[in-house]
This record gives structure tokens, sequence and C-alpha cells, in this order.
DNA sequence: ATTCATGATTAGGA
DNA sequence: TCCTAATCATGAAT
């Protein structure tokens, strides 16, 4: 079972830190369209009417992503005593689905041992960009996330697979049903912020998540991000650190894709 | 009036 | 040049 999760989780992760490079990109690339040079065009089309806050520069982006580093540091602790103390809650109610859906599961197909965790291929096929859009529309208008599983470095998957008819019972599905409610739960803290972007922006651990309230979206890693965003260099499969990431010279630089 | 959240500014360091 | 950390300024909530 862990080894099934590990590798499906290993192909999302490369999948949708692709995608999300990609939507990196493409709001760096508009930001530095002939004549928006510090403006950045805010995505959407139905936003003409707002008026006021139709576009945001480059440097309230920065400081965006600035503050939210450095407040999110300070708070760290909090969110994570918090996080422990409803896992901790929900262990329980999650020990007592896991009891049922075995015992389902052993009734249902007791010859079929892994029945008890599907997940839908065609939920992860990137293949078309149309396909992209969905899965990063899925994953960032507010019921999705990302956490981090223990000994599997950071992994990026969708909530909305995780919590639905993806699944099937079983234990594996109980105990990751429980990291999602869990993490459902620190979003639910952190959630709310409703600044110049206009949207729900959440946090977890270093991750971020940013809903734009014209649909579109993006998400990873918040020094990744604004690193992403400010060097028009872009590596998904680098680590999410900056720091430690493509300011390395012997990797080659990224052209923002071509729109 | 006070507290809180958040955008912006600044200094210092790599 | 860009980041972090500290700080200031301001508006909303209490």
């Amino acid at each position: 079972m862990v080894g099934i999760i590990t590798g499906k989780f290993s192909s999302i992760q490369m999948q949708l830190k692709q995608s999300t490079c990609e939507a990196v990109m493409i709001l760096r690339s508009r930001s530095l369209m002939p004549g928006g040079k510090e403006k950045l065009q805010q995505a959407g089309d139905g936003n003409s009417e707002r008026g006021v806050g139709s576009t945001i520069t480059v440097s309230q982006v920065s400081n965006w992503f600035g503050n939210k580093r450095i407040r999110y540091k300070k708070n760290i602790g909090k969110f994570q005593e918090e996080a422990n103390l409803y896992a901790a809650k929900t262990a329980v109610n999650a020990a007592h689905a896991a009891a049922t859906a075995v015992q389902n599961s052993q009734a249902n197909s007791p010859t079929t041992p892994n029945s008890g965790f599907q997940m839908k291929d065609e939920e992860f096929q990137l293949d078309s960009a149309e396909s992209k859009n969905t899965l990063l529309s899925n994953m960032f208008t507010g019921s999705s996330g990302s956490f981090n599983l223990p000994n599997y470095g950071d992994m990026f998957l969708s909530m909305q697979s995780l919590n639905g008819d993806s699944y099937q019972g079983a234990q594996v599905g109980a105990n990751v049903q429980s990291q999602v409610d869990t993490l459902r739960h620190v979003i639910s803290q952190t959630a709310g912020y409703n600044d110049a972007l206009r949207g729900n922006t959440m946090y977890l651990n270093d991750q971020v998540f940013s809903t734009f309230s014209q649909g579109f979206s993006l998400s990873c890693a918040a020094p990744t991000c604004a690193y992403w965003l400010t060097t028009a260099q872009c590596d998904p499969s680098g680590n999410p650190n900056p720091d430690t990431h493509v300011k390395d010279e012997e990797q080659s630089e990224r052209e923002a894709p071509i729109l």
C-alpha cells in the first residue's frame, strides 16, 4: 500500500510541480509584457468592471510574498501546535473509520487486497492543456491542498481526489483522510486573506496556496514561487528552497513558455 | 482607545 | 540584486 502511494504521489508531485511552474511562468511572462513591465496584469477577463485594483505591481507581489514568508515563519510554532492538536483529536475518528472500512473491504472483496486503494488515473492525466487547467482549477478552489507525508519529502496531491470516491475504504485511505482532515483544519484556521491579490491564501508549512479572484491560480512553495516570479528560472524537479535551487550555475535556465 | 492584520519601507547581509 | 528581519503606517475589528 505504502509503495503504491509513494509511486503514485511521486508521479503526481512532478506533474503538479510542472503545472505550477508553468502557471508561475505564464504569470511572470504576463507581468513582463511590453508596456507592462512593472504592472502585473491580474488574470481573468471579467475584472475590468472592478475599476480599482485591476492591476498589481511586481513590487506588491514581492512584498506580499516576503511578508507572508516572515510572518508565517514567526507563527509556524502556533500553526504546528494547532495542527497537532487537531490531528490527535481526529485520530480516534480516523481509527473508527479505518476499522469500519477494513470490515467493509473484507466483506465486499476478501480476495482482492488491493481494492482498498484505487486512484482514478484520469484525474491526473496532464497531457493536454485542458486537463492541466482542470487540475489546476480543482486544486485551488478551496477544496484542495497539499501536505508533506513523513519520510517522503514534499509531495503535492489533490485533496479532491483524496476526499472523494477516488479512494475506496481501507486503512490507508483512512490514514490519509486523517491527514487531509488535519490539513483542512489548518487551512481553515489560516485562510481568509483578502488583500491586493483579492484572493484566498492558505498556508501549510512552507506551502502557499493562492486563489485569485478571477479564477487564475497558482501554488508552490512560497520562496520558490517568488523566485520563479522574479528570476525567470523554473525547475519543478529542483529543490523548493531557492537558496539551493536553480541559482546553481550548473543549472541551465529555462525560458518562460511560449503562450 | 486598543488590538490586530497587512502593505510598505528600511537596513544589513550574502 | 534579492533576501530576511525589523519596523512603520494604516485601516478594520473589538
